[in-house]
DNA sequence: CTAATACATGAACATGTATTCATGTGATGT
DNA sequence: ACATCACATGAATACATGTTCATGTATTAG
């Protein structure tokens, strides 16, 4: 009604729900709060905490990187994985704060 | 590795990624936008706005209500929507301010 | 009581996402 | 060169979600 209006423009709004749905898993929030913890880590360390296949993690892992939540390092045999913006982990805390949450 | 593991339990994960996975939809980001301007709204209100189907958007709603994100009150013959807790708003600043989004 | 308004619901279908399994690729050690 | 380690990828399958359409229910007006 009236001047109400979705303040959010439809292009933002729609890369906004993308990325979120990409955070929106439990494997995927894991990594999140994991790679806040330590800076940088390997898909076998990140394996070793979450305890599941490799290959599931492998493309969780290639889907956050899609969203552009990871990046990625190569160092020899290993690949590290590491937040692109630790801001991203704000978003679990707020969510974590929430009533429909508790 | 070492004492790294996830700080958040098992339980509150899936609850998060479960409420989260919910407000990941560009519909849904808009009215959580919306009910963050107006207090409450009703079906018709939001579908004037929003300009979508009427049963589309009241199964968008009956979602945010199940998840825990909006409730209602009935007045007459309208029902009025509002969020069950205002600080999910930040949840979309929060992701609206990452790299990944912009 | 009947009709209209405002909203909800269920089934069907389409589409998207998660997971597994098998296999592929790049780097290193021998 | 070959085996091994660390990780990625693709196809297949299973499962979840979004959307539409038809219909149902509650409330009010006449």
């Amino acid at each position: 009604m009236s001047n109400l209006k979705v303040r959010v423009d439809k292009k933002l709004l729609e890369r906004t729900a993308y990325v979120l749905k990409c955070v929106a898993h439990p494997v995927r929030i894991s990594i999140i709060d994991l790679l806040e913890q330590r800076e940088q880590l390997t898909v076998s360390q990140l394996q070793e905490v979450l305890r599941i296949e490799q290959s599931l993690l492998s493309h969780h892992l290639t889907n956050m990187r899609d969203k552009g939540i990871v990046e990625t390092r190569r160092e020899g045999k290993h690949v590290f994985y590491f937040l692109t913006d630790t801001s991203i982990s704000n978003i679990i805390d707020c969510i974590k704060g929430c009533k429909a949450v508790r």
